[in-house]
Order: C-alpha cells, then structure tokens, then sequence
RNA sequence: GUGGGAUUAGCGUAGUUGGUUAACGCGCCAGUUUGUGGCACUGGAGACCACCGGUUCGAAUCCGGUAUUCCACCCCA
C-alpha cells in the first residue's frame, strides 16, 4: 500500500457502504426536531478562541488541554469548535434573533474537534446532534427538551437506555454547596486522590464524580446538592419532574452527575448506556441560563442538549437493531456495441427521472462480467441490449431472482412497460406473502 | 497526559525452537470458444511481514525506539 500518508489519529471515514446507517439516524434526528418545532442552525467550524475560552469556561479540561487552537495569517487565535452549543449561543446573539420572537428553538449537526487519546466511543473528529433553545426558564421547556431527545431514542429502538437527571442549582445555591462540600471534604484530606485534591480548590462537585473507590466512598457521605437548592432552583427541578412524570418519560435522580463544562445551571441530565464501554454517555445536556449573558448578551435563560452520533450507532451495532439500508438497482442494462450504448442511456434516463434506481457498464467489460456485476450490485432486473435487439425493437427482461424473462418494446412506452412488470412481480410477492 | 494489549496482501488468518522465491480463505480482475449472473474450474493482480535501528553468517520470527490501533484512567458526546 504506497500511501502517502494515512488519516489522521482519532479520525474516521465512513464509507460509501455504510452510510445508510448515518443518513437513518440523521433522518429520524431531522423529523423528531421538527415535530417539536426546532429549526436547524448552521454556525462555523472555527469560531474566535474567545468564544470557548468564556462560554465553555476557562477552568474546563476542554478549554485547558483539548482544543485545536491555531493562529491565522492575520494573526488571530481561532479554535476548531470542541462541541455546538457556542457557536449556536454566537449566533443568536450576532443575529439578534430574540427580535423573531422568544423562544428561539434551534437543532444543529456539528462536528466537534477535541485533543484527546482515542479510546472506545471517544474520537479526535466526531459528530453531535444537538437541540437547543434560548428564552425560557420555565421548566416545561426542560421537560420538552428531555422528551425530544426520548422520542429520538425510542423511535431509533434503542434500549437498555437510563435517563439520570439531576439539578446543580443556581449560582447562589451552588456556592453554599461548594462551601458544605468543602467543609465536609477537608476532613479527609489525607484519603482523598491526587486529582481530587486540586478539585477541592476548584471545583469540588467532581470529587462526587471520581471513580476511585476510596473518593467514592468518601462522596457517599457527602452533602446532597438536592439539600441545598434554594427555593426556586428546588421547585424548578421538582416541576421538571411532574412534567416529565406527566409525559411518561422513566428517569432516575443521580446527584453525582455534574457535567465538566462550565455554563450549566440548575437541571442537567444525560442518557446513559453500560454497552459501549466506559464511554457510555450518548446524550447529554442541561439549563444554562447564564451563557449569553457570559458571551456579552442580556439575561437570556436558555437550555440544550448534544447527542453523539458515534456513540449512538456504536450502541445500535451492540444491540443489533436493523437500519434500512439503500434501496436495490431495478435495472442493469447490459450493452455490447456502441449503439447499444447510446439506446441505454436513453433508457437509463427515462428510469432514473422516474426515481428508480437504474444501472449499466460504465467500463467496458464484456456481457459475462456485466452480468456478474448486476447479480453482485443484486439488481431486480437485467436486459441486454445488442445490435439484434435495437433492430427488433424490443429486448428481453430477466428477473434476477427467477431468472424469468419477458420481452419489452423499445419505444416510448418503456417505462410503462417496466413499470407494469415491476408492479406485478410485487403484487405477487404481497399476495404469496398472505398465503 | 498516564497505563496495558495488538500490528503479516482490501478483509480474516497461518507461518513450528531465527535459515532459501512468505502460505491459505474471502474479496477483486480475466478466462472456461460462439450474446446472459448466482455453482464449479483455471489463471492473474495484490505484502519492501507498521516504521527506524540493533543482535546475528542470516530475522516476519530476538531486543530497543517511533507510529498507528484497541482498551482503561482523566474528561466528555
């Protein structure tokens, strides 16, 4: 393999014959998006380093160590976007699109550029989907926002899926937490792990995250953030609940989830899978009603969530749930001599305007190895097409499965004739199916 | 950034204690006489055995480093 080079760590391709998967999931995430009244946002690739510096937060382990930051010729630090709720929160701010009126429901498909080692489920290049919508602090607008990314789940089949819901409060409440975590933490100084320590400092909620069993253990005992909600955050997060209770959507209260980026507030939730590996989060999101005030913008409560599109058909690989792949070629026409060729494509273009899939040699080979490939691409039917056949007029058409040929005129009514003899051979397959 | 496992044709593998032109299956291409696929048969293309260096008379086989990949930590989708 004299290769120039090969791709790049942590990327991958998808190839022309798996994309049906993509498109599947793609298609479902567009009509689901739409049924709940989200329109999609395109933003950028690269946005101002600034942009994620404030709106992610500057003590994220994204911002710190995973971006591809670069600078310009012209001198300025720009970043390959590291997840879609930035550039989505720029724009409403640039286009000023509170002024069409509030809520602003946007869905986006992005991909995302993060500097880590690869592992399962954990990629350099991936792809979000993501809904997001700006305007609204009532907590109907979680429960929506929840109850769309289920709707995407169940329709795609997914299962052995938990919904973890959680709420980190407000700023106000947040801090007297962060003081009862300290205060309850300080006490075990000596046990706690190396990076647990400097999250004592900085942000103590993660403690209750770490994976080392002697943390964990410890966190059991730790302050609940539920206890310390003040009186809105409390009943935001309780109405959240009976509004998700109310649509019927199962979910499981975990206040350890905590979220690593930095805008959140108050409700926070992700859907979870033990399938996949270690990398089992497929979706996550939350309230994060301080971001545009953060990036410059009037108070503008606002809430998202982004779902990954590796992770998400990895997940659907494991379980095995059946995506429909391309439609099959109806017809391969076969052709030998340049006339032929010419009446092909004449025929071809007839079938394909129809929105058939149609097909004939586009390299030169010989009438066995044309017909090879129309078995192997599993057209539904083959027709030769010679000098005896354009002289006659007329052609015959095998049925590839039976091997049944019938004869079709080579005039204008073409396509009626095939279209009849298709019609037929699927009434067939219905009929025999009751029987 | 830290740690562990892998690395032989497009894919899946074999290669015995280092010894001549690296093997097999699938796939791909072309044929099996006269214009028709699925089966079978024949032939063909395709690998500097991941890369670099070392040990040796001699290495795909031993040693070291690098890269990539898989998995875990960290963190996240």
């Amino acid at each position: 393999m004299a290769l120039i080079t090969k791709k790049i760590k942590g990327t991958e391709d998808v190839l022309p014959k798996e994309s049906y998967r993509w498109q599947f999931v793609e298609q479902i995430m567009r009509e689901e998006a739409k049924n709940y009244g989200f329109k999609e946002i395109r933003t950028p690739v690269f946005e101002h380093t600034e942009l994620f510096a404030r709106g992610v937060g500057q003590t994220t382990d994204v911002v710190q160590k995973e971006m591809y930051t670069f600078e310009t010729k012209g001198g300025e630090s720009v970043t390959l976007r590291p997840e879609g709720t930035a550039g989505a929160a720029r724009a409403v701010l640039e286009h000023a699109l509170e002024n069409e009126g509030l809520p602003i429901k946007a869905s986006y498909f992005v991909s995302c550029y993060r500097y880590e080692k690869p592992q399962a489920g954990r990629l350099r290049e991936f792809h979000q989907f993501g809904l997001e919508e700006y305007g609204t602090q009532s907590p109907v607008a979680d429960a929506e926002l929840i109850c769309a990314a289920q709707s995407i789940f169940d329709r795609l089949e997914i299962k052995q899926l938990r919904l973890e819901i959680n709420s980190i409060g407000c700023p106000e409440c947040r801090a007297k937490y962060h003081e009862a975590l300290r205060a309850y933490f300080e006490d075990y100084k000596s046990e706690l792990c190396e990076t647990c320590l400097s999250r004592l400092e900085k942000n103590p909620m993660r403690i209750l995250d770490c994976k080392s069993p002697i943390c964990s253990k410890i966190a059991e005992g730790a302050p609940k953030i539920t206890d310390y909600l003040c009186d809105e955050c409390e009943e935001h997060f309780a109405s959240v609940q009976k509004y998700l209770d109310a649509a019927g959507v199962k979910y499981i209260v975990n206040p350890t989830i905590v979220r690593g980026l930095d805008y959140y507030t108050k409700t926070v939730f992700e859907f979870v899978t033990d399938c996949i590996g270690a990398q089992g989060t497929v979706c996550g999101g939350g309230r994060y009603d301080g971001l545009i005030e953060e990036l410059g913008g009037k108070h503008m409560p606002s809430l998202g969530f982004a779902m990954g599109l590796e992770r998400l058909l990895m997940v659907m690989e494991k379980q095995d749930i059946e995506i429909p792949d391309f439609d099959e070629c109806k017809l391969y026409i076969a052709t030998m001599g340049e006339g032929a060729k010419a009446k092909a494509f004449e025929l071809l273009k007839q079938v394909r305007e129809s929105g058939m899939i149609a097909e004939t040699d586009v390299i030169g080979r010989g009438l066995r190895a044309q017909m090879k490939y129309a078995d192997k691409i599993g057209a539904k039917y083959s027709m030769v097409l010679g000098d005896n056949e354009i002289e006659q007029g007329a052609a015959n058409i095998k049925d590839m499965e039976t091997g049944e040929q019938k004869q079709i005129k080579l005039d204008e009514t073409f396509l009626e004739q095939f279209a009849a003899i298709l019609f037929e051979s699927q009434s067939d397959s219905i009929v025999g199916g009751f029987i």
